[in-house]
DNA sequence: ATATGTGCAAACTGTTTGCACACGA
DNA sequence: TCGTGTGCAAACAGTTTGCACATAT
């Protein structure tokens, strides 16, 4: 695999902050840098990143796949009132459920849904108001 | 809601057997029923009864969503063999990791990868005629 | 030099939607 | 009856791909 400055870019953008990005966010981050780099090319980009185990997809309930630039082994949370994707560490797993006996796992993901610390402040700020 | 014979066969298909169907899939199930359903009509019933909580949505890391007629509380395994879809029941979930204090968390979905039995055995089969 | 990556645009796939008509309550 | 559901086809969104050109090795 050939070390092309969008590939570095692409893979830069998931990796400069604690983020999880959709394919267009990551292309218009991309694009401050290089003005003229194609979807076409992020979309490969990120494929060839995800194939090579650099960078890993984050499935949500929402239509589009998510990226997240850090490998380290880990879980989600996905806030339902303000969208935002958290890390968060996994559970320490008991022992897998007993109809995977023969079976062979090779990854768990687990991604928990519900309200982050913000929204659950801000709306029993809005209930305490309404009462 | 009103109680269609369209939306009656949507969930019969889901509910027949213990399976995890994508849209088209369930829309060929369907067909052989009532022969002229439209594949529209197919989506805006399983979005009712995801909305109305009759029936689950699985994501994977495949493209396509899945559908499971059983609703209640279970994690599922991805057969990245022969593509089935296991449904497990839920690791006994100790404690929600420590990030997630003051979130309120509503759901958890789990989703185990790797190989089921028989693809385990058919691999090592092979494996073992090579030697 | 040459094989792999790129930009562009068109194609593809899964899903949603507007419309006129059908049908359950 | 009348408002919601349906079939159909067109639209849409996210993603992939074929091509000629560019570039890393």
């Amino acid at each position: 695999m050939r070390n092309t400055r969008q590939r570095e870019e692409v893979l830069a953008a998931l990796r400069s902050e604690r983020s999880h990005l959709t394919a267009t966010q990551v292309y218009d981050k991309v694009r401050e840098k290089i003005s003229n780099i194609s979807l076409g090319t992020v979309y490969r980009n990120l494929g060839n990143l995800v194939q090579s185990g650099e960078i890993f997809t984050v499935e949500t309930s929402d239509k589009c796949l998510f990226y997240d630039g850090f490998t380290f082994p880990h879980s989600h949370f996905v806030c339902n009132g303000c969208g935002a994707i958290f890390d968060v560490s996994n559970a320490n797993s008991v022992e897998y459920p007993p109809e995977l006996n023969g079976f062979s796992v090779e990854e768990e993901r687990t991604v928990y849904y519900g309200l982050c610390k913000n929204c659950v402040k801000r709306i029993d700020e809005r209930k305490n108001k309404k009462q």
